[in-house]
RNA sequence: GCCGUCGUGGUGGAAUUGGUAGACACGUACGUUUGAGGGGCGUAUGGGGCAACCCAUGCCGGUUCGAGUCCGGCCGACGGCACCA
């Protein structure tokens, strides 16, 4: 064959095409049958793409295509998370203005995603870091502000002093900041909030019908962490309010033998200033508080307490009890007290044990009893209450707590109440090159809003970052200096900017209306639109980007603004793509910093852009992690040629007006259209492509045998061209329109198949004895287990088998197998 | 510790609802084609055995006519949460 898979000039000719023709283009405002497909939008950074990043977007593409073949008007839109710390550090580090920088590697991004043939409606792009877009997030910002869910609060924050920034609580992994690895400082700021705690029950409760992987909901779920229980009021000598604790178990309430505070706690401040030793809890105090994330979570780390001195009272026994200060309460959580049972918590039963507290069971079993004394550990609640007034016998179980927070309520000392471990979400950033906090200092009003009709607050361009300590924003007289919308005297602007995770939780209903400048979102489009109905991504999002999304989009529901609440209806997390490292002999997680990243560029020259797509879709199951092979490529690409080399073969024959008949071959071309389908339908497309590899061995073996007339060929080598169309493109529509097509394939329909002739006339029977396979019979599809059971009596691989002993009974399934119980 | 996912040839992986384990591909071997090739094509390829057969989906047990698939218990890997009261 002389005709040459000449792939750089196919890929060139049909990537214009595309283009030219907008093929991808979608008229947001019409009417009809929708599907709204998104990939996650990626963020430009100056290293180049490589294959693991490639497979989110290839199967984001096959996927589209194949939507748009099943006749769906598809949205498939592509934009840019542009503002963030990248950026900046490049303009720290060679004075490049990181709008500058970020649009120089967006434009070669875009190039990149352009050489592997993915389609996107480039008509709704958008970039985060464009005035246009980010004017929309401090609108949004002021809205929540004035529904008392944007605020202002000092509180103990995530500081990494790499990033020079506050973090938010899902950015910080194992007490390092999950961008530069850098342990986590806990610093007293006032920074702003999202209310994201006030929506914690409803998404969690929104998870439940999500057609989003299950261990993504599991995160979600754990990162919520409620847990059921009750607030118990303790009064303490000296405060003129009881401190309530949060317990899970309030049914243990007679075997709290001490109170412990953090020491962030106010009450704890309180008391020191009454105290006599005074100093020494100051001391503690900020000891404790200077400690970092990283050890003062650490388990088993060594619990560090001060006695106050003065006592409290636990309202069932009524017995006084001492008040610590204790390193391992945390603040944040639950009330940032709580009530010490060292018979049964563990963290309770060591700090008891070394600071000599009592150590009172309250659960027993009937065969033991508990000796303080000789515990090691706190126990398990085991067996039923004792010691425990009225609750005496109860056994463990729902019904104690039952009881214990019956018994509070009705005394009013405490209440049943949920606990969550979610808190507010930090969207303070101390960074230059994000959303501007649309906000103002004045010294008479306080902390005044930019009036809606100042927006959008802009950063300003001439800053220096070279050599430049702290925020650029502070710097800048020109931003700083405002007059307050309020009282007019001189003010100060604000200089935080906002966490780019809010530009990301609404981007997709900003496609739907990129360039509109009179409002965030157009309503009437995303009633039609919305939800995703199929969204593509990596796990890595599965906390963060997730679930801020679903918190804004519930807020933006209860504005008014769109009619849902779960923003992506269909979830998809494509695995890791990993590479052997031959040196170790490990595999590991392709990345850059690790050096082993292999380049689509390279491989796009050297076997097209079908190659690369059809690998990377071969490679594996898509959600599951698979290791990149060269070799691999190969055989993909060999797979490639062959198709070509039938085509242009399957093109010589003479042509042909016959209708194509029910032959082998036409039956095995809609088995295959059969199992492509399914296989496409569950993103299996690794499946489909080995079907589709039996199918062209086939064809080329009928071909080469002259088994099959040109029609039957013609008509099975068309149908090939298409099934492979979503995972090679540019080969399909050329060879689509070497066939005389004059539409690129995605506009025309996905292949159908007819139920008669995707099944095999012949069917392979197993027999088995006793349940192992002894035999096979070649029987017509449908024959009956009388006749199945005539043949494999007479089968002389059978016989042997059941002679001299008796057909007990005998187990059929129909066109499958034929299972003879002898004994 | 709690929760989740997963263990199949030399390798990546197939096997809708329990019903022929190893499709497809890589690698390897042999053959063939070419002036040559990290080339194309073909055949073989889980282990054992001359063979009939036997063994084999991490390990042990169970349910079933029949288990990679279901159940129980271990072992191992990965991921999430974790001094969260």
């Amino acid at each position: 064959m002389t005709d040459r898979f000449d792939h750089a000039a196919i890929d060139a000719r049909w990537q214009r095409r595309w283009e030219e023709e907008r093929v991808a283009y979608v008229d947001t405002a019409a009417a009809g049958e929708k599907f709204y497909m998104l990939n996650m939008f990626p963020y430009p950074s100056a290293s180049r793409l490589h294959v693991g990043h490639g497979r989110n977007y290839i199967l984001g593409d096959a996927l589209y295509r194949r939507e748009r073949m099943a006749g769906r008007t598809v949205l498939n839109p592509m934009g840019w998370d542009a503002f963030g710390l990248p950026a900046e550090n490049a303009a720290i580090a060679s004075g490049v203005h990181p709008r500058e920088y970020t649009l120089g590697n967006i434009a070669r991004m875009k190039v990149q995603l352009k050489s592997l043939g993915l389609l996107y409606d480039w008509s709704k792009e958008l970039a985060s870091c464009d005035p246009g877009y980010y004017r929309w997030n401090q609108w949004l910002f002021l809205r929540m502000w004035e529904r008392d869910l944007a605020y202002r609060k000092k509180a103990p924050v995530n500081w990494c002093p790499g990033c020079r920034t506050v973090l938010a609580n899902e950015q910080v992994i194992e007490g390092r900041c999950e961008r530069s690895g850098d342990p986590v400082e806990i610093r007293d700021l006032t920074q702003w909030f999202f209310r994201i705690t006030g929506h914690a029950e409803r998404l969690l409760a929104g998870l439940e019908d999500l057609d989003w992987p299950d261990r993504v909901k599991t995160m979600q779920r754990n990162w919520i962490g409620r847990s059921e229980g009750a607030e118990i009021l303790f009064q303490v000598e000296g405060l003129p309010e009881p401190v309530p604790v949060f317990t899970t178990r309030p049914d243990t309430l007679y075997g709290a033998t001490f109170l412990a505070l953090a020491p962030e706690h106010p009450a704890a401040a309180t008391l020191a200033r009454m105290s006599p030793k005074k100093e020494e809890i100051q001391v503690f105090i900020e000891r404790v508080r200077r400690e970092s994330r990283l050890e003062r979570e650490a388990e088993g780390g060594e619990k560090e307490g001060l006695d106050t001195g003065f006592a409290s009272v636990n309202p069932a026994t009524g017995e006084k009890i001492p008040v610590w200060l204790a390193n391992f309460v945390l603040p944040e959580y639950g009330t940032g007290a709580i009530m010490g049972v060292p018979a049964h918590d563990q963290r309770d039963f060591e700090f008891a044990r070394r600071f000599d507290l009592e150590i009172r069971p309250v659960y027993r079993t009937k065969e033991r009893e508990l000796d303080p004394a000789v515990m090691t550990q706190a126990m398990p609640h085991v067996g039923y209450l004792y010691r425990s007034g009225d609750w005496d016998g109860t056994p463990n179980g729902p019904e104690a707590v039952r009881k214990a927070i019956a018994w509070v309520e009705a005394k009013g000392v405490g209440k049943g109440t949920v606990g969550y471990r979610l808190r507010d979400w930090l969207i303070s950033r101390q960074r230059y090159w994000g959303t501007p906090i649309p906000a103002i200092h004045c010294e008479g009003c306080g902390v005044v809003p930019v009036p809606e009709r100042d927006l959008p607050v802009l950063l300003p361009e001439d800053v220096a970052f070279q050599g430049a300590e702290g925020n650029p924003l502070e710097k800048s007289q020109a931003f700083l200096r405002v007059d307050c919308p309020s009282c007019g005297k001189p003010a100060r602007r604000e200089t935080d900017t906002m966490d780019t995770f809010v530009d990301s939780s609404w981007y997709y209903l900003r496609f739907l209306n990129p360039d509109d400048s009179a409002r965030m979102l157009d309503s009437a489009r995303a009633a039609h639109w919305m939800p995703v109905d199929q969204y593509v991504g990596g796990i890595e999002h599965a906390i963060l980007h997730l679930l801020y999304a679903r918190f804004v989009c519930r807020v933006l529901k209860d504005m008014g603004l769109v009619g849902i609440e779960e923003p992506f209806a269909r979830l998809f997390n494509q695995g890791l793509i990993t590479k052997l490292n031959a040196a170790t002999g490990k595999v590991e997680k392709m990345s850059k910093s690790r050096g082993n990243t292999v380049s689509p560029d390279e491989l796009i020259e050297r076997y097209g852009a079908d190659t690369v797509r059809l690998y990377t879709l071969f490679i594996g199951p898509p959600e599951k992690e698979s290791e990149w092979s060269e070799e691999g490529v190969i055989g993909a690409y060999r797979f490639l040629n062959r198709v070509h080399e039938l085509c242009a073969r399957v093109a010589t024959l003479p042509g042909s007006d016959a209708p194509a008949r029910d032959t082998p071959l036409a039956r095995l071309e809609h088995r295959t259209i059969a199992r492509v389908t399914a296989d496409a339908a569950r993103f299996h497309f690794h499946t489909a492509v080995a079907a589709l590899m039996e199918f062209q061995r086939s064809l080329a073996e009928a071909l080469e045998e002259g088994r099959e007339d040109a029609a039957v060929l013609r008509r099975a080598t068309l149908t090939l061209v298409k099934l492979l169309h979503p995972i090679a493109p540019h080969l399909t529509d050329e060879w689509w329109e070497r066939f005389g097509e004059k539409k690129p394939l995605i506009e025309c329909s996905w292949p159908a198949f007819d139920e008669e002739l995707a099944t095999t006339p012949r069917v392979t029977l197993v027999v088995q004895v006793n349940g192992r396979v002894r035999g096979r019979l070649d029987v017509e599809r449908g024959t009956s287990e009388q006749e199945a059971l005539t043949l494999a009596r007479c089968d002389e691989r059978i016989v042997p088998w059941l002679e001299g002993r008796e057909l007990a009974r005998s187990v059929f399934v129909a066109d499958r197998l034929l299972n003879l119980v002898v004994r």
